[in-house]
DNA sequence: GATCGCATATTCATTATCGCATGCAAATTG
DNA sequence: CAATTTGCATGCGATAATGAATATGCGATC
């Protein structure tokens, strides 16, 4: 009397459901193609039902492998509960904090900081994932996450740290050549290809720009900065992350410029736990010091 | 970052803080003791926590670990939820059907149902799984259920089938050695051991009894016809069974017996397997068959 | 206080599983 | 229409997990 599948088959079998192919499902579990292929298999004989229809394109759910994607998932959620579980409860000061951050955080500002963290907790490594597409605290991708705007998950805890300054900034070689007395809208522009925060920001000061305006464009927030160094035109950038640099000037606009919001947040259980709880706080100290005005250069 | 844990190890976790021991979990699972306590160690190092306080009777659950009991369990629930819609997606005739039912139900009624049923339907195999202890359909441990009482679980599906009549059979040879006439309470009873509701059913008839006034005790159902029958005393039986018997005799009593009720049950989700749908008719109505009132001897 | 019972840890031979390489089919692309 | 890409199935060698047997530790019992 052996119905009991082995959970194992549960967690390729959903992310197989998820990803549309054997080797998708490989890829994002670390396995091979031809062990998901035998994991579904096993699956499909023990429950003895056919999961997946077989067709050119990949692997797409029948009737029968649909109505086990919603309990499959729901193993995947208590999984990832008792992982968070344990996390908070491991009271060890050794170990792991996941710490996930912007790709410009992570470049500019996190270094120093977790320079200081290992430096204070030696006994604590810090893994950073630098990521511009948000990661899910709920499944533990992350233990503590920074974020630009105010977080929306629940069951995560959040503190709104502090706003941090912009400056319009132009690269010294970019100015000698152009002449610092020109409008603002007649100079180049490195902008954003996709995301359209800036062009928001500029309609909301009344100047009406398009994504024309911007003669420069990337969504890599670290190779935006360097395209502004490099003297591809102005850009806006951090204040204290711009200040450091001698390549560049700040370029005085009467327009009010919009304040980058920075959060902390991590998962609920992750209070208990006295080693995150220790990287949250450097990192709230640090971070709140970095938000502060740093004046003018 | 490989934080993901093998699911298989959160099962075995869930056993061993269930039964308390390596070997029992490892009995439960059909795994072997070294194999369970490897997976609990694994465990304990990819979330790196400790789980359980090895001690001399076995294992007990440390804080952290009783923490990771709820979403364990949740994850079994979810296992299971997966198992039941799988076998109730599975619209093949062919296949098996779990049935569970008291071992009296299984030692003296259902292997002539059985029988029918096989040969009804050659296709479909059934696993009889005979046991006193109700069995939880919720995690699959039968897709149907012949129960005595009116099933409480949630999620299942019920139906009162009948009632079986009781009757008070003694052994023809005990009868010859002791007398027909006599007051009932004067002869032998066979009586259970520690079910009461015999005791409770002739204090509900307003006679008063104890568990000293059974001469003879047991709780297994089947042995404690063949005590009756081998003339070890009086006892209470279903008279469709006894009736068959050409070695008792029933004793006329003018007390109003209790009847037996029968009820069918099966998960909710099973209604949709054509294959469990045609046991569940054919016992229905055998079943019923067999309730009805078989006359005087 | 020696022994028995029950439970975990350990060792080693065996088995099952996994990953790599390969083959093959279908759809897309030039 | 051929070439390329994408994805599943299969065979085989290597590896990791498993099971049987055994040693060991701790209480309870007589």
């Amino acid at each position: 009397m052996q119905f009991l599948m082995d959970w194992t088959l549960a967690r390729t079998f959903l992310a197989v459901a998820d990803h549309g192919s054997h080797s998708a499902a490989a890829r994002e579990l670390g396995l091979t193609q031809p062990t998901v292929g035998r994991h579904i298999r096993a699956l499909e004989e023990t429950l003895d039902v056919t999961l997946f229809r077989r067709e050119a394109k990949g692997m797409i759910l029948s009737d029968a492998g649909a109505a086990l994607v919603a309990p499959a998932r729901a193993m995947a959620q208590a999984a990832a509960e008792m992982s968070i579980a344990a996390a908070g409860k491991n009271e060890a000061l050794a170990g792991t904090v996941r710490l996930t951050a912007s790709i410009f955080m992570s470049h500019h500002v996190l270094p120093e900081i977790m320079a200081k963290a290992r430096a204070t907790y030696p006994d604590i490594a810090i893994d950073l994932v630098a990521t511009d597409t948000a990661e899910n605290l709920l499944f533990r991708e992350a233990d503590i996450a920074i974020r630009m705007f105010k977080p929306t998950q629940l069951d995560v805890v959040t503190r709104h740290i502090g706003d941090i300054p912009l400056g319009l900034y132009g690269a010294k070689t970019y100015l000698d050549r152009v002449g610092r007395d020109r409008d603002i809208m007649e100079m180049d522009l490195v902008g954003y290809d996709r995301n359209e925060d800036l062009i928001r920001g500029f309609r909301a000061a009344g100047v009406d720009a398009s994504r024309d305006d911007f003669m420069t464009r990337t969504d890599h927030q670290t190779a935006f900065w360097e395209l502004v160094r490099a003297g591809c035109g102005l850009g806006f950038a951090q204040r204290r992350t711009a200040m450091k640099d001698p390549n560049v000037e700040e370029i005085a606009i009467d327009l009010p410029l919009p304040h980058l919001e920075v959060w902390l947040t991590a998962n609920e259980a992750m209070r208990s736990s006295p080693r995150i709880r220790r990287i949250w706080d450097l990192l709230a100290q640090s971070l709140s010091d970095y938000c502060g005005d740093p004046g003018s250069a």
